[in-house]
DNA sequence: ATAGGGTTAG
């Protein structure tokens, strides 16, 4: 029978020779055929079970090489044949192969267009089904049914092509088909139109689980769960038993809604009436448990399944990835693999977020290459968002930027997701850039995820008049209550100075969750007002809103910034015995901080000693810290040796070992390190400060002379100096860290960034009116003190916002004591 | 050979 082969021509034989794999396909398929065949062609009696061969299909290959061979065999004619092969090529989800052999028919009746509709709406070509109704109801060629217009009503994007729909079924008198009635209401109620939903439904003869299905679901569609669960109360009073499509549109809606009860009792429910092993029910239950954090029970329900689909799988594999255990969601992706399950889409954004979580670069790679390889970026928006969004919480940012631009189709969440990578990254005028690029879309509509990642990018550098600008569109759209969004504002207002700004709107966003008090106390903690801090933490917990390991980090930093050592412990022991927090790496490194800074250096080093954890860099790094300010090489020498075996790659530490070392004028040792640091490749942070005029930010660096005012600045600045030399300011040359003349020496201090931008800020502000300032690093000693007497002599308030901390200039005093 | 209502998403 391989004599169909020669004849295998026309337009359906591929150009090039098939390749091995295929040509073994299409003899499996020609060799089941010419079994068939033997006593079926050539006996033109008996007709050929082609039943066999559509079933055999599972892919589009197979199904093309089963359509040519119809053809050689003559049958590809026949209206049934034909048909099937629509439905065929539909359910290996190519449309269009459904529609070039729908368009090859001839003749063609209500079971072939009927097809060709339900083609389009399988494969979410919703657009095309309507046109295609359209098509044939100009047609004389058949006549709807009633198979017709389910498919259709479901595929429907708006409810003013529902309507139309819903004209011509009552004109072909289709209207009280229960099925067709069915989705009418389904349709109506997912846009909302209750009313109109409501009225078929109660005027419809009989109705069956379906009706009443479709109205529920239709609620949960249109995100209105409360009236679905009232029609799911009205059909147990009618006696009407929820049944596993019931229970599994449920389910979610128990999640959304945060009753984990009423999600327990529906599962009681369905074991005790054996819907417990529908996979969908099962589907539904895993994700409900993941949704409330309780993966032993999702856990339990994946265990118990009989037969598990592939949303089994991608359930089970994205509870543990948004549980936080993305070791275990892997694990879950090689089972799925060994029981040879192919994943999908969606499989994939969750492996996504699971790399990005774990900072695992090598998967990094295989995701985005598998990802490419089936040429999922380009067809959903999802898998793409999720690749930025993995790429740069890995920190490869450029490779999130690549990706981003090559993303087709962008939508609000590709830019915030955007925005947000470059924000984290510390980028924050990156992310403003990207932010303005969003704005110059018109098709994007900014979210409450917008709002979010951008209000921090201004927090970070200082962009107090565009965060207030971004605040009032907030407002219009009633955002700013929003507990995210409300919180995203109390951070920039306090990172801004704002203090009181930042209170009055604390006051206003709902404060029942830890998030906007670890705000508001970390904003506190930052502008020195310790004991405030420490009052908020007592009237969060009079309100009965549970601390979390944010919380902590925020007092005890605040405790630091106020030299609270007493009130510190207070917290560290409040923290693990009352709210059952083991402390982190942060906490440790928080206490050493205040420790170290109150000059306890000792005990900062033997508590470090005594720490269950691996003390990282940023632990040693706080008592580095604490030795550059109390002046202590020895120890400082100790705790770099330490700091360098866990992080030899921060230019930071190297810059504050110098530092020590040129404090007490041991030059030598500052060039070891300096050349040692320059032998690993690392380049000293420039130092910049920053002022915001006009909605602008100007930058300046340290000894920069290229600023058009440049002149006028040095000018103004030796005006200053002079003026505060006379008041009694004597330059502290401790906090050179060169090995020059004095009068050098004096230079460079002058020449630091933030006194060029204070300077600046006096010539180009009003007089008396405030002036803010941004630093990237933290403020020298020598500047503190200059910038106390500029205060005085000039009468303004002079806002410094360091790496560290705010120092508020006034009268000649800083509000944090010098205590620093 | 065709039909309604169901589970997973950045």
């Amino acid at each position: 029978m391989f004599r169909l082969l020669p004849t295998y021509k026309g337009r359906h034989l591929p150009k090039s020779l098939p390749s091995f794999r295929t040509r073994l396909e299409l003899y499996s398929i020609t060799a089941t055929c010419a079994q068939l065949s033997c006593n079926g062609i050539e006996n033109e009696n008996k007709e050929i079970d082609f039943e066999i061969l559509f079933n055999s299909c599972t892919k589009t290959q197979q199904a093309k090489n089963l359509h040519a061979l119809l053809i050689v065999a003559g049958k590809a004619h026949s209206i049934f044949i034909a048909t099937r092969l629509v439905n065929l090529y539909a359910h290996l989800g190519d449309v269009s192969l459904s529609r070039q052999t729908f368009s090859q028919i001839r003749e063609k009746d209500a079971y072939t267009w009927n097809s060709m509709l339900s083609a389009y709406v399988r494969n979410g070509h919703f657009h095309e089904s309507v046109k295609f109704l359209d098509e044939m109801l100009s047609t004389s060629e058949v006549r709807p049914d009633f198979y017709t217009f389910p498919p259709v009503l479901k595929a429907c994007g708006n409810v003013i092509d529902g309507r139309r729909i819903h004209c011509w079924i009552s004109k072909l008198g289709f209207e009280w088909d229960v099925f067709v009635a069915a989705s009418l209401v389904h349709m109506y109620c997912r846009f909302g139109s209750f009313a109109v939903a409501h009225k078929i439904f109660t005027d419809m003869p009989f109705r069956d689980m379906g009706c009443w299905n479709a109205v529920i679901s239709g609620f949960c569609q249109h995100g209105n769960a409360v009236e679905a669960l009232s029609v799911l109360d009205e059909m147990r009073l009618e006696g009407v038993k929820m049944d596993s499509v019931t229970v599994s549109t449920i389910l979610p809606i128990c999640a959304q809604m945060d009753d984990m009860l009423r999600g327990m009792l529906i599962h009681l429910y369905a074991i005790k009436h054996g819907l417990e092993f529908d996979v969908f029910v099962s589907n539904a239950l895993i994700n409900m448990y993941a949704k409330f954090g309780n993966l032993g029970h999702a856990q339990v329900v994946f265990d118990h399944m009989v037969l598990r689909d592939l949303v089994s799988w991608n359930s089970i594999i994205s509870a543990y990835e948004q549980n936080g255990d993305p070791i275990t969601a892997f694990q879950f992706f090689g089972r799925m693999q060994l029981n040879g399950v192919q994943p999908d889409l969606l499989t994939l954004v969750s492996l996504a977020s699971s790399v990005g979580q774990t900072g695992d670069f090598h998967n990094s790679r295989s995701v985005h290459g598998f990802v490419l390889r089936k040429c999922w970026i380009m067809e959903d928006v999802v898998i793409g968002n999720a690749v930025v969004d993995m790429y740069s919480k890995l920190g490869i940012i450029d490779s999130a930027c690549n990706v981003f631009e090559d993303l087709q189709f962008k939508d609000v969440i590709s830019w915030n997701t955007m925005v947000t990578g470059y924000a984290q990254n510390g980028l924050a005028s990156e992310a403003i850039e990207v932010y303005c690029m969003m704005q110059k879309c018109k098709d994007i509509i900014p979210n409450q995820g917008t709002w979010v990642s951008i209000l921090p990018a201004y927090a970070h550098v200082g962009a107090v008049q565009q965060g207030m600008k971004t605040h009032g569109r907030v407002f219009k759209v009633g955002l700013h209550l929003d507990v995210f969004v409300g919180t995203c504002l109390v951070d920039l207002y306090g990172k801004c100075g704002r203090l009181n700004d930042a209170m009055s709107l604390f006051y206003e966003v709902p404060r029942t969750s830890s998030v906007p008090w670890n705000a508001i106390i970390s904003c506190h903690g930052i502008h020195g007002h310790g004991e405030t801090s420490l009052q908020l933490f007592r009237y969060m917990l009079d309100e009965g809103v549970e601390p979390d390991h944010v919380t902590f980090v925020s007092l005890l930093s605040a405790c630091s910034h106020s030299g609270l050592v007493d009130q510190g412990w207070w917290c560290f022991h409040v923290m693990q015995e009352e709210c059952g927090i083991k402390p982190s790496l942060k906490h440790y490194g928080c206490m050493v901080d205040l420790l170290g800074r109150a000059g306890n250096l000792e005990i900062a080093y033997n508590f470090i000693r005594s720490m269950p954890l691996k003390p990282d860099a940023s632990v040693w790094g706080a008592l580095l810290g604490a030795c550059r300010i109390h002046g202590n090489a020895e120890l400082g020498k100790l705790a770099s040796e330490r700091l360098f075996e866990v992080d030899s790659e921060n230019v930071g530490y190297y810059v504050l070992l110098s530092n020590i070392y040129a404090n007490v004028g041991k030059w030598e040792g500052v060039n070891e390190v300096r050349s040692f640091a320059r032998g690993r490749g690392l380049k000293k942070t420039p130092g910049w400060s920053s002022i915001e005029l006009n909605n602008r930010i100007e930058v300046f660096y340290t000894g920069n002379q290229s600023h058009p005012q440049h002149e006028a600045i040095y000018m103004e600045l030796e005006i200053l100096t002079a003026k505060i030399k006379s008041l009694g300011y004597i330059p502290d040359y401790s906090f050179v860290l060169q090995d020059v003349e004095e009068d050098e020496k004096e230079h460079i201090l002058t020449s630091h960034s933030e006194r060029l931008a204070i300077a600046y800020g006096i010539i180009s502000t009003p007089p008396k009116s405030p002036i803010r300032i941004f630093k990237n690093l933290r403020v020298c000693g020598d500047c503190h003190n200059a910038t106390k007497l500029i205060s005085k002599i000039t009468d303004r308030e002079i806002i410094v916002r360091d790496s560290n901390r705010f120092h508020h200039f006034k009268d000649g005093i800083c509000s944090c004591g010098d205590y620093w």
